[in-house]
Parts: C-alpha cells; structure tokens; sequence
RNA sequence: GGGUAGAUUCCAGAGCGGUCAAAUGGGGCAGACUGUAAAUCUGCUGGUUAUACCUUCGAAGGUUCGAAUCCUUCUCUACCCA
C-alpha cells in the first residue's frame, strides 16, 4: 500500500483541476477505503475515448484500493444534461436508456476493476421522490447561483431558450452525492459546476465535501470539438483494431501530442519521425483495448495499405459480385453490406466522378460502367474503403 | 394576460410571386499534394429508372397560370410590458 502523499501526487497527475487537494489527502490518511463517484449519462450506448479519460482516472483509485461508485443517470438522462449544449437535449425514452446502460457498463468493465465498483442507478432514489420534496430540494440553491452556469449564461444572453428542468439537473445530479456519500467526484471540467453543487448540497446536509476532480476534455478527430458520437469525431473502444488504428492515424500530430498526454500519460519524444510516433501511439491504444498482436497486425496491414499502397497483399474484407453488376449499384451495396453505411446512388455517382472509385487500382470515372467482375480484384471506393471482390 | 419579431436544406444565414433544389460562410466528402497527418488548391454537398422528373423552405388550408415568397388558421420560439 502506498502512502497518501504518494498516492495523491499520483491521483493529481493528469487532471486539469482538482478542488480540495488537501482535503483529499486528509481523506487518505484516515486510510480507508475512498467512495469515488462517477455518474454516466447513458444517452449513448458506446464508450470512446474521451470517456476513456476519466474511467482510467476510477480505475486509478481503484488500484490503490478505493470504491468506485459508477452512478448511472438513467434519470437524469431522461433530463438531458445541459452541458456544453446549446439546444435542449431530445428526451429518451426509459427503456432506450436501460439498453444504452446495459453496453455502456458492459464496456465499462474493460476499463474497471468489477470487484471494486459499485453501479446504481439514481431513479432508484428520485423515482421515490415526492413533489414537496423536490421543492425542498430546490431550495437549497437559488436561481442567480443556477445561471452562473456558463451554457445558461451563453444561451441567455444569446436569446435561446433554457428550460426549467434543465436548471435542475446540476441539483439532481448534485443529490447523487449526498445519497452515495462520495469522498471524490470525477468528471471532465465542463462538469465543474455540476460537482461543485454536489459538493455544496453534501454540505447543507452535514456530509464532509466531496473532492472535485476534473479531467481534461479530449478533443476529437478533428481536433477542434471534443469527441463525440454525435460529431462523428471519436474513436469507440470497442471498434476492431484495423479501424481504431486507422482513425488514430489520421489524427494531426498536434493532436497526437494531446492524446498522449491524456490517453498515455506520456510526451511524445521530439526526436522520432511524427509518422512512427503516430503509429506507436494507435499501436498502444489498439493493445490497450484489444492485443499486443491485434496492435502489431493493425500497424502491419495499415503499412501495406496505405504507405506500400499495396492493396493487393493487404487483408481486406471480401464482397461477392453475384453475375454483371453495374458499378454504381455494387458499389452502394458495398457500402451497405461490408461497411454498414447507407449512401444513395447520388452520393455514389458523385464519388465515381470524382475519381474516388478504382478497381485495381484503374479510376472508374463513368457512373455506368459495368466492369468485368473478376474474383481477387480490389475495389476501392475512398480513401478508407477497399474490399476485395470474391 | 397585452404587444412585437421570428420558424429556410447538417449548422449559421440570405431569399420576400416566376430566372429557386434555393446566395454566402461553416461543417462534411472527393481529387491533387503529403507522412492516408496538418496546411494549401480544386470540385462536390436533397432524391431518382437523370440533358428530365420527383420531394423539400414549421403544419394545414387558400389566392394565383405560377408560392420559400401573398392571405387564413394552427403549432412552436424569443424579446418587451404586466
């Protein structure tokens, strides 16, 4: 067991905030075991990088041997969280947010200790709630501290509407930790306010303050937004690893140098080539989530592909062509079958005429061509995606 | 409760009776370049059995040869007053 001034210097790396520092290690030395919150919010089933921060983060705690209590908000989901949104988040339905928790923790657990984790759902104690309870919860916190809230002040002072229930969900999220009684609250720092009421409702109701730690915010591929799957800039930790490599190598090397930081907890090393940097990094996160031999298999055939540009020697997914097929249809049913992403021929005879579609590495420019299929050709149709005709 | 403004394609935002699938910017995609990076340049960005046709401009009706544009009702939003 390490002491508790060298397993706080070892909590304090990697956050971008953390409030109570000294409180935390009071709370060290008492040597029990620490209750550290996180509360998801399963509006999405599948988790991606950036969630990856903070779960490591629990997961850190958890090796030192804390209690992770992962909340999960199925009824603040019903909520929508507010944050970093400047449009009301559409409602899900309860039974949408079961599913999306089932796989969330499910993935969850590729990150957390089982055995050290708690998982509750918090309509467990607001469905009971009454309505002059709520009113007494709300109490407790007046509207001028709610609209200190940056997401409320913007949207205020930008003309948009912010509705009531949600200037409730930093109060509802805030009563999780007084129920749990947590010692440590995790989040990424735009959820600074909303552990920052949790900490003061414990207070109002004579719980020791919960410990706010923040984490920074991962941006996404682009680099700009934080990653999302709404903005189709994440890369999911259950993706296969040819494509999580992929994604991570088209990142800028700018960007590289953040995700190591927060993913690795490393700098990159200013003396390697940016390009084997690169690979070293998606090789890492690959075995992380999958194997060191799924990693080095990744980096080989991405290697062929792309840099040897080498299709032919290259694993690719296989797509029968049943008899003549024009190249437009074939090439929407690719898309559709191998890679499950829905195109309309529009969108289909746009990228033949842009000269996006080859076989064999021959651009096929007429979208009504109707090629010669033969079994072993190579197909491609972006960038990104090549099958091989079977 | 009273008044005013407004709802346009992924987003922002023009258009205000025909030349509108709808300017411009952002985003996205493709091509060139490259380290499949970034940056840059160019093109594309509703659908289809594709030199034409079909469906879109909050919803439903109406006026008109013709409506995103005019009228009526409805729904929703913001602002001001209470």
């Amino acid at each position: 067991m390490k002491s508790p001034s060298e397993q706080l210097s070892l909590l304090v790396r990697g956050t971008a905030r953390v409030l109570g520092e000294d409180e935390l290690l009071k709370k060290l030395q008492r040597g029990t075991p620490l209750r550290v919150k996180l509360g998801v919010d399963p509006t999405s089933p599948d988790l991606h990088l950036g969630h990856s921060v903070v779960l490591e983060k629990l997961r850190q705690f958890q090796e030192l041997g804390h209690q992770a209590v992962l909340i999960i908000g199925d009824f603040t989901a019903q909520i929508g969280d507010p944050t970093g949104r400047s449009k009301t988040r559409p409602a899900l339905s309860h039974e949408e947010i079961l599913l999306n928790a089932r796989t969330y923790t499910e993935q969850a657990f590729r990150i957390l200790d089982h055995d050290r984790t708690e998982v509750v759902f918090n309509s467990e104690w607001f469905q009971k709630m009454t309505f002059s309870e709520v009113i007494q919860l709300n109490s407790r916190v007046t509207l001028q501290q709610m609209l200190q809230r940056e997401d409320f002040k913007n949207r205020v002072a930008r003309d948009q509407e912010v509705r009531l229930h949600e200037i409730l969900y930093p109060i509802v999220q805030g009563w999780d930790s007084v129920v749990v009684r947590s010692d440590v609250e995790l989040g990424g720092t735009d959820q600074l306010f909303n552990i920052l009421v949790g900490r003061a409702l414990q207070k109002t109701e004579g719980q020791e303050p919960q410990v706010v730690m923040c984490l920074p915010i991962l941006e996404g591929l682009d680099g700009v937004q934080k990653m999302s799957k709404s903005l189709g800039n994440y890369v999911g930790i259950t993706e296969e690893p040819e494509e999580m490599f992929g994604k991570l190598m088209s990142i800028s090397d700018e960007l590289m140098a953040r995700y190591a930081l927060l993913l690795l907890g490393r700098e990159i090393n200013p003396e390697t080539h940016p390009m084997e940097s690169k690979k070293q990094l998606a090789a890492a996160l690959v075995a992380r989530y999958h194997s060191a031999d799924s990693a080095a298999a990744a980096r080989a055939n991405w290697e062929l592909r792309f840099s040897k540009k080498d299709l032919d020697s290259a694993v690719l997914p296989e797509f029968p062509v049943t008899g003549r097929r024009d190249i437009v249809g074939a090439v929407v049913e690719v898309f559709q079958t191998v890679f499950n992403t829905s195109k309309s021929a529009s969108d289909v005879r746009r990228l033949i005429q842009q000269g996006s579609v080859q076989l064999d590495g021959e651009k096929i420019l007429d979208p009504r061509n109707e090629p010669d299929w033969k079994s072993g050709q190579v197909l491609k149709l972006d960038k990104k995606h090549s099958v091989r005709i079977s």
